[in-house]
DNA sequence: CAACAAAGGTCAAAGAAAGTCAAAGTTTTA
DNA sequence: TAAAACTTTGACTTTCTTTGACCTTTGTTG
């Protein structure tokens, strides 16, 4: 790893500007300027650093005033969070989403208001399904749930 | 969303006019001028972000004398949800299911944090379905948010 | 009433970002 | 050293914004 790749120094680069700092924002094609690189490798550098896994998350807009946002999620409950997604990449059924939504909510990620709100989101109900896909359904809403309480974590308070 | 664009700018100034007021006239070339575009930029902000869905009516009068006005409509809230439940038996789309959540959030139904949770939950991401039937699910998980959120209404405050 | 001026409306083209994907090039690894 | 993995590049796509030419409606004035 002596050698740096230009995507290397641009996911140092970004990785500095974010600093302490919770999230940065940036424009793809300034970037790309910069670095004398064509615009989609940022796009592979945020693809393959800036991941969840890693503990990041990168929103973005097209479109005139356009950007590229990079948020930093990770701290004592990541842990918990990360192993969560884990355990949504594999179907997930009613029962144990609710186990998971409780614990969530002991934690202190999210409140009673929103544990009931997403519980009824992947009921039964919600996700009848002519295709028995149900469990699989849950797991994605779950993960992406979880993504959001990682973001939502370092930006509004839990009431 | 660091780097406004003149038609969010034009969007921040009517929606502050507006502020409390339930409504506000204003004339399309005079606000031209003054932001410096073209008139139907106007028109675009108009149809783009003062929408029906979101909550508000445009009417205006050509001619000499001629205006745009711009009113916030407000029904009660049982209604409103009685209503989001009727669209909600027919599919709705990812704009349409965010649009009805800044609703129930401009409402108060919900707060911020739990919008954006339902937001991910009812994302495109979420809901990646190897047959067609997003938006009858979307239609389905909402409708028990909804539901949800009409027994919620009376038992525990939106802080 | 006819003409004209003063609004506002429509629509499509051009512009400004960002996203995708696969091919080509490099480096690492077995 | 061949295969696998990673990086670089660029053509093409999608989404949102800005602009301008032309249209319609309404009020005013001779």
């Amino acid at each position: 790893m002596n050698n740096k790749t230009v995507s290397d120094i641009i996911e140092e680069f970004i990785m500095s500007s974010l600093d302490d700092d919770s999230f940065i924002e940036l424009s793809r094609n300034d970037l790309a300027k910069f670095f004398s690189c064509v615009p989609s490798q940022i796009n592979y550098v945020l693809n393959t650093r800036f991941t969840v896994n890693r503990g990041f998350v990168v929103e973005s807009q097209r479109g005139g005033g356009g950007y590229i946002k990079v948020v930093r999620v990770q701290d004592s409950n990541s842990n918990f969070l990360n192993n969560a997604l884990k355990i949504c990449s594999q179907p997930v059924n009613a029962i144990q989403g609710n186990q998971l939504l409780e614990q969530m909510k002991q934690r202190g990620l999210i409140n009673d208001r929103e544990m009931s709100l997403i519980k009824s989101a992947i009921s039964p109900k919600s996700l009848n399904n002519p295709i028995n896909i149900d469990n699989n359904l849950r797991a994605n809403i779950l993960s992406q749930v979880i993504i959001e309480t990682m973001k939502l974590k370092d930006k509004m308070e839990v009431k």
